[in-house]
DNA sequence: TGTACATCAGTGAACGCGCGTTCACTGATGTAC
DNA sequence: TGTACATCAGTGAACGCGCGTTCACTGATGTAC
């Protein structure tokens, strides 16, 4: 450690406290309400300051929605790592409950899913975490039965599930609560019918 | 026909007018690029032209959501009523092409899913339009198999269904024309699978 | 130890823009007498 | 048949606002000699 080297993370700290910040601040806001200035109030800082973090509000957004990514990743791995048997409903339940305690991060997948005006460094590095994330459920499904296609069913279990939590979310005349249970109860269905898919013809 | 009447059927074709233009609009340009004044110049009027026929943009937004889930609807239902046998796979192909040829709608619902500020007025008549889709579903579902868990499964076929469509939608590195076609693969698959569950415990 | 300079995080004001919406209006058409 | 009036679709200019971003700056800290 040097004087060099402590500067940089100082300067890392900060940016992520910028991160953290922005990350609240989706929890409350609709995706095109959040503002830098919303952002910047919430960490403190003027919106100008923001500018020596990151390029632009796309690169910051991007980071946020990466990040968030990247603890669920962090999870499901665990998981996976935890036994030798196929528990895709355990890893379902991950998903649900990450997306219950990090709402943010639906929200923003959901909008880079349906905006094509992203700007190519930003695309590329939303693409590249969703490679990570679908290689990991690929080589998981390969571990239980190599000869399906595994590929296939990976995307289409990672897309159903997404689909699960974005159309149910806003369920009419239920509470938050109701909803997370309506949830893990379609989440579970949803996992058995994929782990009786890829297991048969074994 | 009276004079009064007409008047009022050329007051709704040219109100229909300017929602043809804002669908066409929609499916040039991300949701929240979409101006009134785009769609103003589409239909050949002026923005302010359009507050005659619309109190504000939510409202526009969401007629034209709406009229396009009735065009999805009708075609579903015809192909419901076509054949005694469970078709859930002819169906699903329908959502799947309807997608393919009217992605405006699919972006509009995006984005109502994950938007918490829509007015109480706007988001009553989307729900409803909902309800009247999965109740079809609900029924077809019943038709074959009245004991199953159908309001559940017909919720998660839907679901599931709208996640395919926006998560495959913007595949890295593939075209338009093989994202359809993997959008059909795993419809299909996905169709199969929920007719399984449907006819089990018969 | 003191002085001159460099670095850089953060500020506050401002810019330029595009948005939804409103205003006062024009002009065409129909109606009453 | 002509005149005064009502209706209403549509216009063009403007309003007010909030946004992302930039600018010139301040002030703290570290560095060289």
């Amino acid at each position: 450690m040097n004087f060099p080297k402590l500067k940089e993370i100082e300067r890392d700290n900060r940016k992520s406290l910028i991160i953290n910040a922005a990350e609240r601040v989706f929890t409350q806001l609709a995706f095109d309400k959040v503002t830098m200035r919303h952002i910047a109030k919430e960490a403190g800082i003027t919106a100008t300051a923001i500018y020596r973090y990151f390029t632009d509000k796309q690169c910051l957004y991007a980071e946020a929605y990466i990040r968030s990514n990247n603890r669920l990743l962090v999870r499901i791995m665990e998981e996976m790592n935890a036994s030798k048997d196929f528990r895709l409903e355990e890893i379902t339940m991950i998903i649900i409950d990450h997306f219950a305690r990090e709402e943010q991060n639906l929200k923003m997948r959901t909008h880079f899913m349906i905006d094509d005006t992203l700007n190519d460094e930003v695309l590329s590095s939303i693409n590249e975490s969703f490679r990570v994330f679908l290689i990991e459920i690929v080589n998981y499904f390969t571990r239980f039965n190599p000869d399906s296609d595994v590929r296939l069913l990976a995307r289409m279990y990672i897309a159903s599930l997404n689909g699960l939590l974005i159309t149910l979310r806003k369920y009419p005349g239920k509470n938050r609560e109701e909803i997370i249970k309506q949830m893990r109860t379609s989440g579970s269905l949803l996992a058995g019918m994929f782990k009786m898919q890829i297991l048969q013809n074994r």
